[in-house]
This record gives C-alpha cells, structure tokens and sequence, in this order.
DNA sequence: TCTGGGGTCCTAGGACCC
DNA sequence: TCTGGGGTCCTAGGACCC
C-alpha cells in the first residue's frame, strides 16, 4: 500500500493573520478583513461566533469589541506567493487550490529531506520563521484525507494520518468536513439522523444518490471510504473568468446599470487578454432586492476577449434578466462571467470599419488553425458589409504559442 | 443573519443530428 | 410516414468552496 505522501497545507486565518503581523497592535485581538461581510476572521473573533462569509452587522452584534479592517489583497496575493516558494523548496508537485491552501505530493522528496511528517513540520517552522504565518498541515495517502487532516489540525497545527488508521481517524468525524457537504446537504443527512462520516458509510449509495444527484452521491459514497484516486497536479487552468460588483448604496438606475456593466466587462476582457485566453459562453447574473437571482447566458459562434464584445452580449443579456423579474423589482448587484475558454493562446484583432470598429478572436493551438479562423471572420466581414468597409487591421492581442507576428501582419495587408 | 467576490461542478430539459 | 436510441450542445438554476 502506498504511503501517506500527500501534504495538505492550509494557511490559519490567512488575511486576518496577515493584518495581525503587519500591525502589533491587532495581534491577540478580534478581527475581521472585510466591510459588509466577513472575508476573514482571526480566531480570537471565531470564539465568538464571528465566521467568514457572515453579514458584517452580525458579526459586530456578536462579537462587540470587534475590529475591522479593510483588506489589501495585492499585499495577501505576493505573501502567498512566498509562502508557496518554501513549499517547492521541498516538492516541485505543488498543487495550488487557492490563495491559502495548495496540495504537495512529496512521494520524491524522502531521500533528501526525510519523511512527509518530517516534511510537513519543516514547512510549517520555515513559514512561521521566514513569513511569519501561522499554517497548518495535514499528511495522508490522498488529498481528500490530507484535506480532511489539515482541517482537525487547525488551529497551527499538524496531523499525520497514517495508511492502517485511516478510518478509524475519519469515521468519527462530521461529515461537514466532507468535500460537497454543504448546509443543504449537511441538512439533508441531518434529517436523515446521519451526522458523522461513520454514519454515512453505512447509508445505501443508490439511496444517498437520489437525495443528492447521481455524481454527488457517487462521490460522497467513495469519500466515506476514503477512496480518491486523484493526483497531484500542477496544472490548473481556469474554465471561467468572470467578475461582478454589488450595488450596495447605489441607486440603480439604466445609467448605473450601464457603467457597471462596462466596468466588469472592461475588468474581464483585460484579465482574459492578460492570460491569452478568449472565451465563447458569455454570462449575466443579475441580483435583486431581495437576493433572489436570474442568469441568461449566450453562446457565441466565435470566442471573444474584447471589453467591446463583452459589454455588446453582456447588455443583452442584462435586459433579458431584468424583464424575466417582476416588473419594478431594483437591481443589487450584476456579475459577467466568461466560460467555455480556449487554451492559451488566443489571438484577437480589432478591425477600424466605415462605420466603428469590429473584434475578433481566434484561438488555436497552431498558427494556421488561427490564421484559417481569422480569414472566415473577415469573409463574414467582408459578406455582411462590403469588402472595402474593412481597413488595415489595428491591434494584435496576446500571442499563442509558435507566434509568427508577420504571417499575421501579411493578412493585416492583405485584408 | 440579511449577505462580497472569485470560482467549480452537476442536473435537467430541449434542440438537433445520425 | 412514423418510429427508436444515442450523442452533443446549449441554457438555466443550484449547491458548494475559499
């Protein structure tokens, strides 16, 4: 059997112990990052009550002498960057999941740095000496468990499960700790009687798939078993981009709707841009007063990646939503997403025309494959509105792999 | 309790094609 | 003309995670 040689490594309180280390001041007090909610909460809040997520009012009313501060997430995303360093001091299989936790397959690394326990606790000392942090750590034979141990070790601490003990350590525990156990799901089972992992192990799969979906059932079935065959991998690439903003005192107006959806549209075309990628699934959220929520989506033909394209769907789509509400009801808030991503390497052009300007994307992994789709959208160009309506091409965006910016400047001419 | 912002995955129904 | 089964894609909504 294969060795517990799966690290889960989780920063305690990330943004709150941030703020305590950057100011002496808030260390041993109860805090909270965040404003209207709580993103963060440090533990001398959560002895409270104070959770993340939760309404900022409520948080105050719980805990009276909290602190809030407001966060600054450039400073926690080059903090995360340092502590995720140390760790590739140890493995190169680094599997980040988010700004505060990643996975660590360290099944290479015992030759020269000892056991993964070993391992762990090193990590954990180098964080606290060098970063400053507190960060715990679990250690087991998959990353469900490793998950699972890293939450029982926090706060600050580490938990080793080792492979003939597995489920004597997992069976007693809630299964909120479960990957997919939710409130509603942790609801469900509740009603049931079932609250401990054990407890659930014991339920029927055919049974637990009808209550919660066929591939949720299947999934928690395996967990209770530890069952979890997925690896480590570094590879991680985003199927979506997407951004929103809540109106908060806003009054929502046509005109305000309209700038907040050039905003997020202009926020998301440049992050797409930025990472090379271009999408073809455009997506609106709308939120109303009284937080219940309409989404309309549209598929495009082609994928776009232009703030211009963006926010042309996005209005679209944005009525759509509104009028599929009761008539009058106020927005609260607006979100735009943007899936069904191509790989990297996307290619967009902007086009003067007679009348305006036109976008366009291509994506591919080969150069002829991008040049053969940028062709077909400027016949369709040329169809719709005339051969001479298209001028010299203005703007070349984001460069694939095996790049050849003058194949690509000749269909500029040509064209 | 009255709520941010970034995501992932699943489900169910319908259209369309072979 | 009326019929079957399977696959793929799209849309809308919902649960969940950090």
């Amino acid at each position: 059997m294969a060795g517990a040689d799966i690290l889960h490594v989780d920063l305690d309180a990330f943004y709150a112990s941030i703020e305590q280390l950057r100011e002496p001041r808030l260390r041993g007090r109860p805090i909270a990052v965040g404003g209207g909610v709580v993103l963060a909460a440090s533990y001398e809040a959560r002895a409270f009550g104070v959770q993340a997520g939760m309404p900022g009012r409520l948080a105050r009313e719980l805990c009276p002498g909290l602190v809030f501060v407001r966060g600054s997430f450039d400073r926690y995303g080059l903090i995360s960057k340092q502590v995720f360093a140390i760790c590739e001091d140890f493995s190169p299989l680094i599997e980040q999941v988010s700004i505060d936790e990643a996975f660590i397959d360290v099944s290479g690394a015992h030759g020269l740095f000892g056991s993964a326990a070993d391992i762990a606790a090193a990590i954990r000392s180098r964080v606290r000496i060098e970063v400053g942090l507190p960060i715990s750590a679990g250690v087991a034979r998959t990353k469900f468990l490793a998950k699972v141990a890293s939450q029982v070790a926090k706060p600050d601490g580490l938990v080793v499960v080792e492979p003939d003990r597995e489920l004597e350590f997992l069976h007693p525990l809630s299964v909120r700790l479960l990957w997919g156990v939710g409130r509603v799901t942790a609801a469900k089972l509740a009603s049931m009687g079932v609250h401990t992992v054990g407890e659930l192990a014991g339920v029927d799969p055919r049974f637990l798939e009808r209550m919660v979906g066929r591939a949720a059932g299947a999934q928690l079935s395996r967990l209770t078993w530890n069952i979890d065959r997925r690896a480590v991998t570094r590879e991680r690439t985003a199927g979506s981009v997407g951004a929103q903003s809540a109106f908060g005192s806003m009054q929502d107006t046509r005109d305000a709707r309209g700038r907040v959806l050039l905003m997020l549209a202009s926020r998301i075309g440049s992050r797409l841009r930025k990472s090379s990628r271009a999408g073809r699934t455009i997506t609106v959220r709308v939120r109303f007063e009284d937080f219940s929520a309409v989404t309309r989506s549209a598929t495009l033909a082609a994928p776009v990646a232009s703030d211009a394209a963006i926010l042309q769907v996005a209005e679209g789509l944005a009525d759509r939503a509104v009028s599929a509400a009761a008539a009058g009801r106020r927005v609260n808030l607006l979100g735009i997403a943007v899936s069904k991503l191509t790989g990297r390497g996307a290619l967009q052009l902007e086009l003067p025309l007679g009348w305006g300007r036109v976008d366009m994307t291509a994506s591919g992994s080969a150069e002829a494959e991008l040049q053969a789709q940028l062709e077909e959208a400027l016949d369709a160009v040329r169809i719709r509105y005339g051969k001479s309506a298209v001028g010299p091409m203005s703007l070349l965006l984001g460069r694939p792999a095996g790049y050849a910016p003058d194949a690509f400047r000749e269909l500029a001419e040509k064209s």
